[in-house]
DNA sequence: GTTTTTATGTCAGTCATGTTGACATATCTC
DNA sequence: GAGATATGTCAACATGACTGACATAAAAAC
């Protein structure tokens, strides 16, 4: 919010003030990417939650069998700070993947008190399934947009990320680590 | 789903089989790109909530108010294709919209079974505080990447969108006309 | 060694947003 | 006039989020 005053856009009624042409083409510009993004990040969930759909689960399961998948031995507290919802919203995820036989907890042995997750070989297959056809969007995306695309586009992503989150989020998607 | 194949991600088991290092490297990179988006997706659309909430308003309000104050007079079939949800929950929403005089609908001229809907000036203010955040952030975004970036960046949104609604995205987003 | 904090789990109730199915009304098209 | 179309509405339900309160076991602090 802050920032706010520091970007052509402060004025809060652009349209109806006499706004020069250029801040008026920037500002047709940004509309148009913020909604491409609204519909990109549609289409990005479509095909998982296909999927997901037809095996009686929901996009929040997909959410959390990726990062157990992505972070073995994640713990619950890490999975609450990476999904950032309650722990009563994750309780009731985790049970029905739990009682499926797609994640297994394993009591910590440095900490006793801690819950590692992982995928059971169901859950891998699941995780496998959800993946491909996701990947082959973004692939395909990616390479259609030439290559040297990917690095800005992973940029300006990671700068949508709010500030203070980036440095985590950055350790988080490139080592598998949760900081 | 049928485009799977064409991707060096088909195995369905990247993992377990003798990958060569280019392409678990390329899929690493993948694997990024795709947590990026959900992070920087959950941060774009944060600071609208927030606003929101203390209206006590959600966030279909704000597609709602986004889109009709981007096509005004656009119909509620127009509004139904872009949202992708049923009439019947787009009902609810724009029911409080047009009770909180946010919204009003002007019967259509041509056809008269048609609603064309309009921001009130309220709405129209409503839109303006919602949008000025997320358009902060996503200058701000752009312009810490390098304005080249930009370009890529949109491209590869709009190839993440489904193949055959690409062309009707391109139009809706460039000239605001809804085909 | 007792106290406090932490990690996790659970019960109960609520809200926002989506869904399906059925039906009503006004209006346009043939 | 008959049928198709645009919109609205009622009812029931699912999902995934929320708050608040409380329980247990184990670690950490004193």
């Amino acid at each position: 919010m802050t920032d706010i005053k520091t970007t052509p856009l402060a004025s809060g009624s652009d349209r109806a003030t006499g706004e020069s042409g250029e801040n008026l083409a920037e500002n047709e510009a940004l509309i148009q990417a913020i909604e491409l993004l609204f519909f990109a990040y549609r289409d990005f969930v479509s095909d998982p939650d296909a999927i997901l759909e037809a095996d009686g689960l929901g996009r929040a399961h997909h959410r959390v069998v990726h990062f157990v998948g992505r972070n073995p031995g994640i713990t619950v507290a890490e999975l609450l700070g990476i999904l950032r919802i309650t722990k009563q919203s994750l309780a009731r995820v985790l049970r029905e993947l739990i009682e499926r036989e797609l994640i297994e907890q394993k009591t910590g042995t440095r900490d006793r008190r801690q819950r590692h997750l992982h995928l059971t070989e169901a859950g891998t297959n699941l995780e496998r399934r959800l993946a491909v056809p996701q990947h082959a969007r973004v692939a395909k995306a990616i390479a259609d947009a030439g290559p040297e695309a990917a690095d800005a586009w992973k940029k300006i992503l990671l700068n949508l990320v709010n500030e203070d989150e980036r440095a985590a989020v950055e350790t988080l998607i490139t080592n598998g680590e949760v900081p």
